[in-house]
DNA sequence: ATGGTCGTTGCAGAGCATGCAACACGATCT
DNA sequence: AGATCGTGTTGCATGCTCTGCAACGACCAT
């Protein structure tokens, strides 16, 4: 809607593919130098590309910053967070929540059990739309138009076997899941990975938020984490109940 | 340099504090609704932003998206990803990596520390410039003038009663960790913890990037955290090496 | 019902972004 | 060395595009 604002936002998912000098900018944007050159030093001041060493753009720090202050000031992910943490303490596995937006689902928040792996590298990151069980919840609880056009537009991957194979069988997925109220992932994304997951749901009943528990073949049977099932619903309405509970009462 | 853009851009760190409406950006930026919506508007088409069902704004997941695509294109980053776990698996502590970027100094990746008490950081966030281990080694790096102007423009906030006090001292101490050629922060930012931290060098010789070890004064002492420096030191020699060693050779 | 708040739209005016051309600087080639 | 190319950079006139206004519609509360 604004052209000026639209062709310096078109300039970041380009240099996310890597650096870029003025020229290659402008060509793309399919502007002039002196034009491309002014964008780029708007976006420099606000931090959001960088210039390095042999005065190519590259994306610059304070995307970052932004990115995490965001993710932060999530209001399902802070009251969630605790109930992770007590969720892991209880069980020990991996324990991901998720959310929905924009046609993607992302994960927002993770609780790692046994390997101190590098703790925000996989949040913000979109989720294996097709066969997640935290993408399933989100996408269930969608008003059915919508649901279909977008089982539609999707592809479907097959990362194993046991993945969803196309819209009709994702739709029958998704109308299990809405039934029964909580979801899986049994080696649909990684062969030895299982998942069990429930929803967040909000006042009125919406789902908000998913949350998953995930542990590989070598650790639990498919079997045996299905036992954690009411452990994590629990723990999901728990977090139902705080959410639509206390009001924000922040802002004047 | 673009006013538009620049308006445009100014929105981001001002939803970055949380969600907020239509009639609440237009105030804070100075402009008419109508201005302000249609940035907004423009901001969301990018997926920069994203409406809530309160109809407020938030930051979107294309944000996420960016930065974690420019995190993962770091070349630094991901020839030390590997070191720096083993050198948790060695030591046990919080291992971190940062780098210099336009007068701040962050966190570009992080392996947790196995021990239960965690300390807070973020990837992402600038670190404490003035007294962090990993930002003395990288800006004692710089020519002599940048550093002066650099120090002169700092402010010195006094985490504690050993934070670095005023830019005499600061230039004091980056004068010796440059010529030791490696660093400390004994709980200069907060009194319990301390850091010991070492440069990872370009072919060129020039710091490209620095790596800590922190932990805190209840599980190791400062003493004991030193006797670790020649592993630390070790572990950047290789990342260096294996930095400069094999050129990515990507991209014509 | 009625006042209030909030998001949205169309429009005219002008402020601001645009592309051009020329310059500066370094690298490369003959 | 000198020339030539390829960069990034600047100043400026033109007119496109952004702006603020005012009016409308939707929604909520009193």
């Amino acid at each position: 809607m604004s052209q000026t604002v639209d062709r310096a936002l078109s300039i970041l998912p380009l240099l996310a593919e890597g650096p870029a000098d003025l020229g290659q900018v402008a060509d793309r944007l399919g502007v002039h130098k002196s034009t491309a050159l002014r964008l780029l030093r708007t976006l420099h001041e606000h931090g959001l590309v960088h210039r390095q060493a042999d005065q190519r753009y590259r994306l610059g720090a304070r995307l970052f910053a932004l990115a995490q202050e965001a993710v932060e000031n999530l209001d399902v992910r802070e009251i969630a967070h605790p109930h992770l943490v007590e969720l892991n303490e209880k069980c020990g596995h991996t324990v991901h929540l998720a959310v929905h937006e924009e046609n993607e689902v992302l994960y927002i928040d993770k609780v790692e059990s046994r390997y101190p792996v590098r703790m925000y590298s996989r949040i913000g990151k979109p989720v294996a739309i097709t066969v997640a069980a935290v993408a399933k919840l989100l996408l269930a609880d969608l008003p059915e138009a919508e649901r279909r056009t977008l089982a539609a537009t999707l592809d479907y991957p097959r990362y194993t076997a046991r993945s969803t194979p196309d819209a009709t069988a994702f739709l029958a997925e998704l109308a299990k899941v809405r039934e029964q109220g909580w979801a899986t992932d049994l080696g649909g994304h990684e062969e030895s990975i299982n998942c069990v997951a429930a929803p967040v749901r909000g006042t009125d009943g919406r789902v908000v938020a998913a949350m998953s528990v995930s542990a590989p073949n070598v650790v639990v049977s498919a079997e045996e984490l299905l036992t954690l099932l009411p452990l994590v619903r629990r723990t999901a309405d728990a977090i139902s109940r705080e959410y639509s509970g206390s009001p924000p009462t922040k802002e004047a």
